[in-house]
DNA sequence: TTGAAAGCGCTAACAG
DNA sequence: CTGTTAGCGCTTTCAA
């Protein structure tokens, strides 16, 4: 391994010069500088960085904690929070939990001792105890959760504007005549689920109607959720005539449903998903969906996280993004249906 | 920071006790071991990695290079590295190349300066220059590819057998009475192609026939290409009735075709995929695809790399892993078009 | 069975 | 403008 002393003999300077011209730090004249530089061509020579870290307490990577790269919508999270720590020249560390508390205590542990420079969440789980614990013991790190909340602490936040989407995807539904909507969301301790539920309820008050209650299906947001679900909710006597899936891979499963029990979608079944994911332009028809902006949101994440890195900045903020809504061919007008009494 | 120096103290022991109990190297005496592990316990120390990392030049750290965690594939091959990552104590970093060779070398050199212990390629081009200068560069470390092979370098090569593959899936469509039948790929200096295409020309000969040349189209990896090519192919006069998508991706851009010119899988036009990914069990009609065991072989390059790190074995292995042929609904039996001649 | 001391590769005062 | 020196937190001889 080529080391700064090496340059230093090949040079023939001390050490803390080739460290000063190699970091552009204090002065140096132009004369040594040049010899150092050529020392290092010759050489080869590339900067160790973990001895820099060692004594900078700084490794430029990233931790990034999401519960499964499987999960498309975390796939394109990933990519742009890795493609915008690359630009500020750090490297993420993929962490998949499964959203299972152990598992993510000892990722975190373990980052911790890798002396990561910041932690990027991306859990659904509203009181998660492990973010607690870690702020408390390393109060000068910069932990950020992206598309959630955590109970009980202040953390920079970058949201989307949940409730918001929910009143949108069910406002749109309502204004194409449906009454009756079905609302498939993960678990209510997730934030997304009842912050996007709250949004569908809103909608509904603001017809002068309540939802059915029975129409309102909890599980996870996979596509298997949407299948099971889906399959109960429109094997009901009376069905519903529309579905807002709590997020696309709900959606996806929903189509599955509708297609085993020979519903056509949109002719008699409007479904509406939730991130305009890579899901919604790949199924047939296209999903209508609402869309969040992923990339903008984990590019902001990213930025946050380096900022406080560097500059230690102390105040706890909270981004919220809006959503919007993405018309596409899963969604029309509601059709009386012969077929069983309205 | 709690360092060993502080534990040494509360201990009333010297740092090299504290090393020696935590590390179980050396003997200690149960007595001391007690009072070390009492203030470790006391002081909830926990061991900072990047001293260690300095000392021992191993991080516990694996690089994986890909091309985008956005297609679903690598998200897929990730999360099994990932996985299989942690279970040995190890982490991974995530690069994004998109097949830009000069970000590739960015990432390489960025990678080795933090001192990972072993890095992994899925990288599809045979020709990779970076890969070439690295393996010179640090003969000691594991470089392991994935899915492909790179030209002019022994390297440790997990495989799945393509050529096999893209014979099955030919043969599955042959078998089926169809002759007209399309091939779509990624540029031929993807190993994966070329070598399913030998496939594709394999069987066609096996049966005494040779490919329609017109038919074979190379363009990208990635569901525009499928759309694009799909809807090239589909408009020929003469329009094959069955299409081998060398990736499940691209046959979903078929699908896409497909629908806009109102042509039915399987009914008018058979697709089969390649992969088995779970773009294949979305889409309408579920794909018939050719299985690579994505799972098996992300695992068996985490186990590659580790041992190779750890025991510093020599030997280039290529690992082949063989695919499997898994029917779905999107092909079927030639049918007689009576809208155009045969 | 334990401690002292050297050192991993680099940075950062502090002198000069 | 440059060199000497003292570490960063840990591991590892080498003595005791």
């Amino acid at each position: 391994m080529v080391t700064i002393k090496d340059v230093a003999k090949v040079a023939n300077v001390s050490i803390s010069t080739v460290s000063r011209v190699l970091n552009k730090s204090g002065y140096t004249s132009t004369g040594t500088k040049e010899k150092v530089m050529k020392a290092v061509e010759e050489l080869n020579f590339e900067k160790n960085m973990v001895a820099t870290a060692m004594i900078k307490k700084k490794t430029s990577t990233l931790g990034l904690i999401i519960p499964d790269i499987k999960n498309i919508f975390y796939g394109e999270l990933t990519r742009a929070i890795e493609d915008k720590a690359n630009q500020y020249g750090f490297n993420v560390i993929l962490c998949n939990t499964d959203n299972d508390l152990d598992k993510e205590a000892d990722y975190l542990n373990f980052l911790l001792r890798k002396g990561v420079d910041g932690i990027i969440f991306s859990t659904p789980e509203m009181n998660d105890r492990n973010i607690r614990e870690i702020m408390k013991k390393r109060p000068d790190l910069p932990f950020i959760i992206i598309g959630s909340k955590v109970e009980g602490v202040q953390l920079d936040e970058i949201l989307v504007d949940n409730l918001e989407g929910g009143y949108q995807a069910t406002e749109h539904l309502l204004e194409l005549g449906h009454r009756k909507i079905g609302f498939i969301g993960g678990q209510l301790d997730s934030y997304a689920t009842s912050e996007r539920y709250k949004g569908y309820e809103k909608a509904f008050n603001d017809y002068g109607l309540t939802p059915n209650e029975s129409y309102v299906r909890l599980d996870e947001f996979k596509i298997h959720s949407g299948y099971n679900i889906g399959k109960d909710l429109l094997s009901l006597s009376e069905r519903p005539t529309a579905i807002f899936a709590a997020n696309d891979a709900i959606a996806v499963g929903v189509y599955k449903a509708a297609r085993e029990l020979d519903i056509n979608i949109p002719d008699e079944l409007s479904v509406i998903g939730f991130d305009d994911s890579q899901y919604a332009d790949i199924v047939y028809p296209p999903l209508t969906t609402i869309r969040t902006p992923i990339i903008e949101m984990g590019e902001k994440t990213v930025d946050l996280a380096i900022q406080i890195s560097r500059k230690g900045k102390n105040f706890k903020e909270t981004v919220t993004y809006q959503p919007s809504l993405i018309e596409r061919d899963s969604t029309g007008r509601v059709k009386e249906n012969k077929d069983y009494p309205k």
